[in-house]
RNA sequence: GGGGCUGUAGCUCAGCCUGGUUAGAGUGCCGGUCUGUCACACCGGAGGUCGCGGGUUCGAAUCCCGUCAGCCCCGCCA
C-alpha cells in the first residue's frame, strides 16, 4: 500500500482582497510581516483576557492570538463572541510563538491580531469539523447528511485534493502522450454492457428513452474511426445496481482507446500514466513494465484472476497425492472429474480448531464443499486425513509440496469452478490473520489471455467476459460458431495488490468478426442490427486497428489515500441505497411533468 | 431479492444478555472564573419520542414481531 503522501505546504500566491496568504502557508519567513488571513473558525481557547483562534482553511491551521496590548477592546469583545465555523478575517503582525507547537505545520508562528471582522455566523454544528482524538468519526448518515461540514475536515479536503492531482496527473501524462480529451453524450441510447440502464424519458419523444452510459465504451471506437488515434476522457458512468463499498450508481473512470496498436502499445501508455500518477499524487515511483500473467496461470495458481502477489503462498494440486491412499471423499470428487486442490500455510499450525471452522463455514459460503485440514506438527500430521498419511504420502507432502513442520494445509475438492473462490478467499483471509501480506511491497500485474466468452450458469449459453468488442486471439468467424469458450480474447486487466484497477482490450474491428461474437451470445441479425448497426456501419468505412483501457478512478483514489470506501473520494457520494441524503434524491416529481413526458404511475 | 451488524442527549458511546429508583459518561452547547493556550484548566447549568409501530408483562431502552434508516456481505454489477 502506498503510504499516505506527506502534507506538503502549499506554495500557490492566495492573495486576495480578502488575505495575503493561506493559514497553513506562513512560517518563520514571515515574522514581523502585517498581514491579514481569511478561514474558519477551528477550535477558540479563552483564558480570560487572552484568546487564541485556530483559523482553518483549505491550506492548513493558523493559531491567531489575541490580547489586552495589541487588539483594541472591540476586538476582543467580538472575539468572544466567536463561534466555530464562523468566517474571520483577521490582521496583524507576524510573531514568533514563544513556546512553538511543533505538531502544527504553521507551530513557529502566529498573528497577534489588532483588527477583526466577522465574515459570516455559523449556527451551532450539528456535527463538529474539529475531530477530538479518540472519538469515532459521527455516522456516515449524519456526514451525508452534513456533507459541506464533512467535507471542511482536513481528511476529506487530503482526499478530494488527492483525486485532483490524479486527474491532472492523467490529463499531463495522457496528453504528453498525443491523446486528445473527448467528451461523449451523458444522453444515449441502451448500451450493450450487462447492467441495468439509468432511463431518461423522452419529452419530445413520448414512450422513448435516452440511457444514461453504463461508459463510453462504443463511442470511444466511434472517435477512433472518426480519425481520432488518441483518445482520453475522464468520464461518468452509470448503472442502476446495487451499491458496495467500493461500488456507486455514478463513478468515474479514465476511458483512453488508440488506433494501430497492439497490446504492448496498450500496456506501455497505461503503465506510464499510472507512474505519473503515482509520482504526483504519492511522491512515490512504480517500475515498469508491470509483470504479466495469463488468466489461466493465475487461477492456477491462485484462485482468481485478480490475486494478491503480497502473498507468496501458491495453490498447489495435491490430487495425485492424497487419491487412492484411503481417502474415500476425494477419490470420489477425482472419479467425478475434480481435483483436490490446497495451500500450503507456512506457519498456519497456530490456527485453532474454530478457526479452521471458521475459514470451512467460509469456503462453503463461496460454493465449496467443504475445507479439509492437515497440520504438521513435531509429533506429526494431525487432522481428519492423518490416519491415511502414510510414509510415502509425507514425504511427497514434504517433498511436492514443500510441507513443513508448523504448516497447515486447507484442501478443497471437486470442480476448478468450485475450488477456486474457497482457494482464493482462504488464502487472502488467513493471510491476512497471519499478518502474512508483505505491506512493503506494490504488485502491479497485467492478467492477460482472458477467455473471449464465460458460460452462463443457467442457460449454458456464452456471455462476453469481457465485452462484446473484444479481438479474439484467433479472428475466426467459424471457431466463435463452433466452440465459443475455447477462444482466448486480446483482453487484459490491470491488478494492484489484489484489486482490480483497469481493464481493457483490442478490440475487434473485423466487422464479420465482430458480428459472430454478437450472435454467439444468442443475439439474432435483426438485434445486432438495431443495437450495434452504428457501430459495424462505422466500421464498414475503413477502420483502424485500435484499443484501450479504463481506468477505475474512485477505486484508484480510494487506494491511494487508505479509504476502504470510495465514498470517502468523491464529493457527494449516494448510501447503499443510492439515495442523495443532503439533496434528497431520488425525488418525487409534480405531476404536470409526467404528463409531459407521458407517464402515468401506479 | 437474501443474510448480518447498528440505531439511547447536538455528536461519540455505556446501559440491553439476566425487564424493576429520577436512563448515565465524555464531548459539544449555555453561564461563570482564569494573561501563553494549543484536546487550555476549573466551577455551575440546560439538554432524552431510548429510530418508529405493535405485542408479551403488574412493569419494556432491555424480551418478541413488524417497519424505517445507515453500514457490510451474497445475488447483481467489470
Amino acid at each position: 500500500m502506498p503510504s499516505r503522501s506527506q502534507e506538503k505546504r502549499e506554495t500557490v500566491d492566495l492573495r486576495t482582497a480578502y488575505r495575503d496568504a493561506g493559514c497553513g502557508q506562513l512560517n518563520a519567513s514571515w515574522i514581523e510581516r502585517e498581514v491579514s488571513v481569511s478561514g474558519w473558525v477551528h477550535r477558540r481557547r479563552d483564558l480570560g483576557g487572552l484568546f487564541f483562534v485556530d483559523l482553518r482553511d483549505r491550506t492548513g491551521i493558523l493559531q491567531l492570538s489575541f490580547g489586552p496590548e495589541w487588539s483594541d477592546q472591540a476586538v476582543l469583545d467580538l472575539v468572544e463572541q466567536l463561534n466555530p465555523e464562523d468566517v474571520i478575517r483577521a490582521t496583524g503582525i507576524v510573531c514568533q510563538r514563544p513556546d512553538p507547537n511543533l505538531e502544527m505545520l504553521t507551530g513557529e508562528v502566529e498573528i497577534q491580531v489588532d483588527t477583526l471582522e466577522r465574515l459570516a455566523v455559523s449556527d451551532p454544528l450539528p456535527i463538529l469539523v474539529y475531530q477530538p482524538p479518540d472519538e469515532d468519526l459521527p455516522s456516515e448518515e449524519l456526514r451525508l447528511r452534513h456533507r459541506v461540514l464533512d467535507l471542511r475536515r482536513p481528511e476529506m479536503q487530503h482526499n478530494l485534493r488527492m483525486r485532483h492531482l490524479a486527474t491532472s496527473a492523467t490529463r499531463a501524462s495522457l496528453a504528453e502522450q498525443g491523446f486528445v480529451e473527448i467528451e461523449t453524450p451523458m444522453l444515449t441510447r441502451q448500451t450493450p454492457e450487462g447492467a441495468r440502464d439509468y432511463l431518461v424519458p423522452s419529452r419530445t419523444h413520448n414512450r422513448r428513452f435516452y440511457a444514461l452510459p453504463q461508459s463510453p465504451q462504443l463511442y470511444k471506437q466511434l472517435l477512433i474511426c472518426g480519425g481520432f488515434d488518441r483518445y482520453f476522457q475522464i468520464a461518468k458512468c452509470l448503472r442502476d445496481e446495487d451499491l458496495r463499498a467500493d461500488r456507486q450508481p455514478e463513478f468515474t473512470q479514465i476511458d483512453v482507446e488508440m488506433a494501430f496498436v497492439d497490446q504492448d502499445d496498450v500496456f506501455k501508455v497505461a503503465e506510464t500514466m499510472l507512474q505519473r500518477i503515482w509520482h504526483d499524487g504519492l511522491g512515490s515511483s512504480v517500475s515498469a513494465p508491470f509483470e504479466r500473467l495469463p488468466y489461466a496461470e493465475a487461477l492456477e495458481r491462485f484462485g482468481t484472476d485478480k490475486p494478491d502477489l503480497r502473498i507468496s503462498w501458491e495453490l498447489s494440486d495435491f490430487t495425485h497425492t492424497l487419491t487412492d491412499i484411503g481417502f474415500g471423499i476425494f477419490d470420489a470428487v477425482v472419479a467425478a472429474d475434480g481435483r483436490v486442490r490446497g495451500i500450503v500455510v507456512k506457519g498456519g499450525t497456530v490456527l485453532s480448531r474454530s478457526r479452521i471452522n471458521h475459514y470451512d463455514e467460509l469456503a462453503q459460503e463461496v460454493g465449496a464443499k467443504g475445507v479439509i485440514w492437515l497440520k504438521r506438527a513435531e509429533s506429526g500430521w494431525s487432522g481428519p486425513l492423518a490416519k491415511v498419511v502414510g510414509e510415502e504420502t509425507s514425504a511427497e507432502l514434504e517433498g511436492t509440496h514443500g510441507v513443513e513442520e508448523g504448516d497447515l494445509v486447507f484442501l478443497v475438492a471437486g470442480r476448478d469452478e468450485e475450488t477456486a473462490p474457497a482457494l482464493d478467499l482462504i488464502r487472502r483471509r488467513v493471510a491476512r490473520e497471519l499478518d502474512a501480506i508483505d505491506e512493503d511491497q506494490d504488485r502491479w500485474l497485467w492478467i492477460t489471455e482472458f477467455p473471449l466468452f464465460h458460460k452462463d450458469p443457467e442457460t449454458g449459453l456464452p456471455v462476453h467476459a469481457q465485452h462484446a468488442f473484444t479481438m479474439p486471439v484467433d479472428p475466426d468467424p467459424k471457431l466463435i460458431h463452433e466452440d465459443p469458450f475455447s477462444v482466448t480474447a486480446r483482453a487484459y486487466d490491470i491488478v494492484y495488490n489484489g484489486m482490480e484497477f483497469a481493464s481493457g482490450s483490442i478490440r475487434c474491428h473485423f466487422p464479420e468478426v465482430q458480428r459472430a461474437i454478437l450472435a454467439a451470445t444468442g443475439l439474432s441479425d435483426e438485434e445486432i442490427e438495431a443495437r450495434f448497426g452504428f457501430l459495424l456501419e462505422a466500421f464498414r468505412y475503413g477502420v483502424p486497428p485500435h484499443g484501450g483501457f479504463a481506468v477505475g478512478l474512485d477505486r484508484l483514489i480510494a487506494v491511494m489515500v487508505g479509504s476502504p470506501s470510495i465514498r470517502d473520494v468523491i464529493a457527494f457520494p449516494k448510501t447503499a441505497a443510492a439515495r442523495g441524503l443532503l439533496e434528497q434524491s431520488p425525488s418525487e416529481v409534480d405531476p404536470s411533468e409526467l404528463a409531459e413526458l407521458g407517464i402515468s404511475l401506479d
